[in-house]
DNA sequence: CGCGGCATTGACTCATTTCAAAGGTGGTGG
DNA sequence: CCACCACCTTTGAAATGAGTCAATGCCGCG
């Protein structure tokens, strides 16, 4: 995934960033902090989650290095931004500062509809991962796209998160998380080095249903 | 639910505009030419759909009049747009022509971002839904949100799609949007007047999962 | 009047959740 | 350096919500 950053059109806006340094859990915003600024990801990760009145919580982001995050008014319900990991850090600018540097500077207004477009390209993937794939489908593209993301070795992640965050992602169970790894891997479609490390041997095998895969092979 | 036009400020790119009609079901727009326009509904409606390779659809999008769409560069997925009712008119905009617009007039640019950022709102609140919601809660909110945004009457509604478009759009199956309206309406909660027209008889019900309601009544 | 698409209903199946328990693992303090 | 604790992870068995398949009803329109 393309860094959001890019080194130049954003970087004269740094001169208006806070950074501030986070532990893992740590609250990073409240809602009325988040409407006015907005946020970027310097190091670590950190996750975005809507709250409901019955204690469930769904990942609504997670959100990388140079990612940024914040420019939704979150509608109807409550949510809570932490950090993933330790030593996550984050630089904050000032909304409003940065819609008037945007007004004068058609670069910054540019970048910043480019990071919006790219948001709303996301969202509506995982619009269709929540909506459309079964738990394997789920758990199986989850793993792509972190060896993408964060892996030099497309077929090596380190899971930064643990089960139960990547449940709340995929809005499944952590037991169904638990049990989609482990028939993954007794299909040989990845290895589990370790509870975090894994090493994915199947690639496409991981991006179908299995349905689709049987179908498949009786087209030949 | 605000029109994203309110006069003004994009006034003056309707110079630019295309505006076709179309008829129910009718293809606006191929994936090539979204690369190059954004979309604005005059009147009816449009629904943008995900389609996954097993023939299964997801409606990622409902755009109704005054709304835009086309933003995003779809990944990973085919998407198909229709329009949902006779007669939907839809204005079209050359992007590359509104980017330069907008580097020259940081109105159109706040416009363009104030849509955007609505954009990501309502996605978000779609992922809760699609991820935290049984039948009945999809439902109930869906229909609260369609008295919302399409009647006078916040009571009563006469629903522009099908229970197959609602199925889609919610990602449950039409069996279970059709048991639900009639548990919906047994339960007292509305009145299917007609199968498309509804009568919301306990709006705050329809937007509560039932165990919580249950919980509710036994704390007082 | 009859056709075709929409809508409802029933019976059965199945994926996922829930509840429960037992292994792991890493970090902290004695 | 070890022991303990909290938390993460895995696994099992039972419960369940929603999907699928199939049949029937409904309604507008030619």
């Amino acid at each position: 995934m393309a860094s959001e950053q890019r080194g130049n059109p954003l970087a004269r806006i740094d001169a208006f960033a806070v950074t501030a340094r986070y532990r893992r859990g740590q609250e990073i915003c409240t809602p009325a902090k988040a409407a006015e600024r907005w946020y970027r990801v310097v190091s670590g990760a950190v996750r975005w989650c809507a709250l409901r009145a019955d204690g469930r919580r769904q990942i609504v982001d997670l959100v990388w290095p140079d990612n940024f995050f914040g420019f939704s008014e979150s509608v109807g319900y409550d949510f809570a931004v932490e950090a993933l990991m330790h030593d996550t850090v984050v630089a904050s600018y000032p909304r409003r500062r940065l819609e008037l540097l945007a007004d004068s500077d058609p670069q910054v207004a540019r970048e910043i509809r480019r990071i919006a477009f790219n948001a709303i390209s996301r969202l509506q993937s995982q619009l269709v991962l929540l909506g459309q794939m079964n738990a394997q489908e789920k758990v199986g593209s989850f793993l792509v796209d972190m060896a993408h993301r964060l892996s030099d070795d497309a077929d090596n992640v380190v899971l930064p998160i643990s089960r139960h965050d990547i449940a709340d992602y995929l809005a499944i169970s952590v037991e169904t998380v638990s049990r989609t790894l482990t028939s993954l891997k007794e299909r040989g479609l990845i290895k589990l080095v370790s509870a975090r490390n894994v090493r994915i041997v199947d690639r496409d095998a991981l991006l179908v249903r299995d349905s689709m895969l049987a179908a498949h092979l009786s087209d030949n």
